[in-house]
RNA sequence: GCUCCUGUGGUGUAGUCCGGCUAAGCAUACUGCCCUCUCAAGGCAGUGAUCCCGGGUUCAAAUCCCGGCGGGAGCACCA
């Protein structure tokens, strides 16, 4: 490139953007679209300067349109507009080679499955679908203190609802024998020891990094008192411990348990095994077999990474790769069981389907649908940092998802009666969508209506509203029996437009508002409003979790014949 | 306390690894206009960020280095 060339190429750069701020330009702003354009003369960068400030001065000093009018001429292939790409969906996979890669969800069955379930289940088979892998749902199963089949088959039913599709179903608890098989392989080989310490002994240890005095028994003493453990010693008597660093800075490291004794029946297994792995042990083993490329978990478990890379080392097996992302909870909606359980048991909701609940199970009660948790999930990306989520995303996907198929009805909360003393119609169709065609409802009429509360408080006698979809009245007496009089059928764009219900057949039901559950950490006890409405008698051709919105009012979900559950706005 | 992670508008994120084509993109929220017999959806426009702070390296730093500070997590025979 010749002097001549790099001068034009500074000289049209520096146009561009004196033109696209008002007549000037910056010499740090030409230089980086310079070097930006023409990565080559990075390394001339020093003798350019000089000649870009010149240019930039020239250029500052020509007027607006000048600048405009030779950019036009002398530049033309600047002025293309290029596209710019936006990334949609999640980052790339560090070493994911198409077709090769295998995630896994790997929940307990140790509960209801909530938000944060669907996040990981959502990740997990975004990244299978982007490579065109495959993905494993497999039940973390190997602590039968906690599991129970209940919350085998609601996290499934949770999975299916929110779409999640998986190439292959398994449970950690079948494979209990080949992870003993490991177990035994690893105390053979030092890798591990038995300790018989109490609880107590083993912690305070930890803490001050030293060694206990198992670790120091041979592979007999271990190999023996690893047999004892399925039936001499009692539970909490005697660990598998990983042979780690007690003097590691990483406090996963210091000799962690491996495997433990539980006498409680598993829900599958029943009585069949009594040494069980725990989570470090059975997830590394079985991510390995499993032929799971990417393991990904949330940030709580960061810390434990090198624990699972030491293991496949030491058993000399496969390592998947470990990628952490953080934690999805909503603000004031807690997801933990320590917290939800005292409250569904003493009451202050009405079970884990409660619609202020962040489980699966109330988001599909309260209206909220599956493509709307995955849209948002992926709105969030994959990152370690702390989110405090924003439900309102949530709401607004799932309006933009739900309204182009939500019946229209009408709706009277608070309802107050309005007489309209020269009705001449007895009947009226409706169409239950403005935009879809989505039929017609026809309404019985007699002059009588119901209209919403908050409505009736701002009529004044005198002022004339729309009802809408019907006709003009004005108002002749207001209080709480309202009366009026129809003045036109025009539509007029500048009056007040109201809904309304006939008052003949209204259907009486209550609307459940679900708010915030929790405000600064305490209970709120109205997190549940719950509101007297009237609709219209089309409700009760609705099927139930028909979703409806009731017109100038909101999205509701139909729950039950005389209830319906708020969605959002 | 120790260790690890994290910090971009009100909120969630893109960009950070490999410094410059971004005087910071998108979404959501908010405001205004258009459309509409809804305060919905849709269309258009706008407000809003000293890229946590302070130093340093460099022609150039959200991006690299050092030091602070804020937030989160782990320190179980739970996962």
């Amino acid at each position: 490139m010749n002097d001549n060339d790099v001068k034009r190429t500074i000289r049209g750069i520096a146009l561009l953007n004196a033109s696209e701020h008002n007549g000037k330009t910056r010499n740090d702003a030409v230089i980086s679209k310079v070097i930006g354009s023409k990565p080559e003369l990075r390394e001339k960068i020093k003798e350019i300067i000089p000649l870009i400030s010149e240019i930039v001065n020239e250029v500052n000093a020509i007027p607006l349109p000048t600048q405009k009018s030779e950019l036009e001429s002398n530049f033309p292939e600047l002025l293309v507009v290029k596209p710019k790409q936006d990334r949609s969906g999640l980052p790339a996979l560090e070493g994911a080679e198409q077709g090769k890669v295998v995630t896994r969800f790997p929940p307990e069955p140790n509960g209801y499955p909530h938000i944060g379930h669907a996040k990981a289940a959502i990740i997990d088979e975004e990244y299978a679908k982007m490579y065109g892998g495959k993905l494993i749902f497999r039940f973390d199963d190997t602590n039968p203190e906690n599991e129970r089949l209940e919350y085998y088959a609601a996290i499934k039913v949770g999975l299916d609802w929110l779409g999640v599709k998986y190439n292959h179903i398994k449970n950690t608890s079948d494979d209990i024998e080949m992870i003993y098989k490991k177990a035994e392989e690893f105390i053979q080989a030092g890798h591990a020891y038995v300790c018989t310490c109490n609880k107590e002994t083993i912690s305070k240890n930890r803490r001050e990094m030293v060694a206990c005095k198992c670790s120091m028994g041979d592979t007999a003493q271990n190999i023996k008192r690893w047999k004892n453990m399925f039936e001499k010693f009692k539970p909490r008597e005697a660990i598998v411990r990983f042979r780690g660093d007690m003097r590691s800075e990483n406090t996963v490291m210091r000799d962690p348990t491996l495997l433990r004794i539980i006498d409680e029946p598993h829900p599958i297994h029943k009585n069949k095994y009594r040494v069980w792995p725990n989570y470090d042990f059975a997830v590394a083993i079985e991510d390995s077999i499993d032929g799971v490329t990417h393991a990904f978990r949330t940030k709580e478990y960061e810390l434990r990474n090198e624990l699972y890379y030491a293991i496949l080392d030491k058993l000399k097996m496969r390592k998947p790769k470990v990628l952490e992302f953080s934690r999805l909870e909503f603000d004031g909606m807690p997801v933990s069981k320590r917290i939800l359980k005292p409250l569904v048991q003493d009451g202050k909701v009405s079970g884990y389907d409660d619609p202020r609940l962040p489980t699966l199970e109330a988001m599909r009660r309260r209206g909220i649908v599956p493509e709307a948790i995955r849209k948002f999930v992926l709105s969030l990306s994959f990152t370690k940092s702390d989110t405090l989520a924003p439900f309102e995303t949530l709401e607004s996907f799932n309006r933009k998802i739900i309204d182009p198929t939500s019946m229209r009805l009408f709706i009277a909360t608070n309802p107050v009666k309005l007489t309209v003393k020269n009705n001449n119609m007895t009947q009226i169709e409706i169409p239950n969508h403005p935009q879809k065609d989505m039929g017609k409802r026809k309404i019985q009429l007699d002059g009588t209506f119901y209209i919403s509360g908050d409505d009736a408080k701002s009529l004044k006698a005198g002022d004339e509203v729309r009802l809408l979809e019907l006709y003009n009245v004005k108002i002749t007496k207001s209080g709480p029996q309202i009366e009026a009089e129809i003045t036109d059928t025009n539509f007029k764009p500048e009056i007040p437009k109201i809904q309304w219900v006939p008052a003949q057949n209204a259907v009486k039901i209550e609307v459940l508002i679900p708010k915030i559950l929790f405000v600064n950490d305490q209970f709120n006890e109205n997190s549940l409003e719950i509101q007297q409405a009237l609709t219209e008698p089309y409700y009760l051709e609705l099927n139930v979790g028909t979703e409806i919105q009731f017109v100038r009012y909101g999205y509701c979900r139909k729950d039950s014949a005389n209830q319906v559950i708020y969605t959002h706005k």
